[in-house]
DNA sequence: ATAGAAAATCGGAGCGGTTGTACTTTTGCA
DNA sequence: TGCAAAAGTACAACCGCTCCGATTTTCTAT
């Protein structure tokens, strides 16, 4: 996935980035996000307070080193969908089996849930792959990139989660909540199955 | 609707108050929201920091002077709906007519819509009356709060209109998306037509 | 009228996240 | 070996926002 370029001019950087990403989910979890100063987080990682923000665009994002990697998955689950499979589907699947478990041992995951302004930002890192989404969709299908069956489908599936997380049951409250958008998409193009899409007319 | 109890005091206060909101629009309509300070403003209509704080909670609020209001009537538009009226119907008129106008001529309007920050803001603090809604919503159908069916349309319906903002044909996408909605929650007590709730078994 | 409570305002210090600038060190490569 | 790019450093400053003690203004009850 992520390019493995050799050097060991990256290894370094990215084992800088790794101890402030490890220290600043350390320090949140022992005393709340709130409690601990950037500042803090910088020396307990031994860098100085510019290089923090080299690595990082900001306080919570120390906290999601991920990201990239999880628009393309989601990019990619939609295109290399099972022949025959609607996107609705596909994508439904795909939200389903990544964003439903619940780890209650992954510290970085309580410690999220347990974090207004934490949940907030996650909420937002997601709507910024709106865009791309919609014209994964739109390729897809065919459709416009600017339909809003499209648009709309491509906010709704993406705040899914946030909302089945909410409930006691975030698994089987995803799979109702797609249930419903599938029975409201089912007269589009997005709900309809077909084979991949066809490269030739 | 507003508590019109008499006084000078509750008068003066309001003046205070427009005018900082006045100041804040004005300043922010002429040199960009990001390029003025909350001293800035508070200088301009002649009150200290703190009397601003006091009054907004934040710099993005000085833009947005009504709130209140807007909650109670979307939570009356579904309560006090016409009769046989399904909840969703009623929800979706509301906000057809209340949210797909566009006014150009309005500057906090136009101000809103041209800053990403504000943008962002409008859209948290018309999630916030998401539970409302969703309570609201349970209690009109008698579905749990905490359904996704109910939690999922109160977030969605609120949702719909940046989404819709974003077609050039605004008020279309909009009806467009909620006919979307309909479809999807149609086996659902929200879109089933129904008398007001009875208050006898 | 007047005292005293309550509310609004003030001034200013200060915190915490973030940015900018100029400088040093480390690393890759010719 | 030498040079350029990249990574890291140090430090000051900005900005939104909070806190606090003091002061003024308005309301209310006697």
């Amino acid at each position: 996935m992520t390019e493995t370029t050799t050097g060991r001019r990256e290894r370094k950087k990215a084992r800088t980035r790794q101890a402030l990403a490890d220290a600043a989910v350390r320090l949140f979890t022992e005393r709340g996000f709130d409690n601990v100063g950037v500042r803090e987080v910088a020396e307990a990682a031994d860098v100085s307070l510019s290089t923090l923000f080299k690595h990082f665009p900001s306080k919570e994002a120390l906290v999601f080193d991920l990201d990239a990697d999880i628009e393309s998955a989601l990019m990619a689950a939609v295109r290399d969908r099972a022949p025959g499979q609607s996107v609705l589907h596909a994508l439904r699947d795909h939200m389903v089996h990544t964003r439903t478990a619940v780890r209650t041992d992954d510290p970085t995951f309580v410690l999220v849930e347990s974090t207004p302004a934490l949940r907030d930002y996650a909420r937002r890192m997601w709507s910024r792959h709106e865009k791309t989404l919609a014209d994964t969709l739109a390729e897809a299908t065919d459709l416009a990139p600017d339909d809003p069956a499209v648009t709309g489908l491509a906010r709704f599936a993406l705040e899914a989660p946030s909302i089945a997380r909410a409930s006691d049951d975030p698994a089987r409250a995803m799979r109702d909540l797609f249930t419903l958008l599938e029975h409201g998409w089912a007269t589009t193009a997005l709900a309809r199955q077909q084979d991949r899409p066809g490269r030739e007319g």
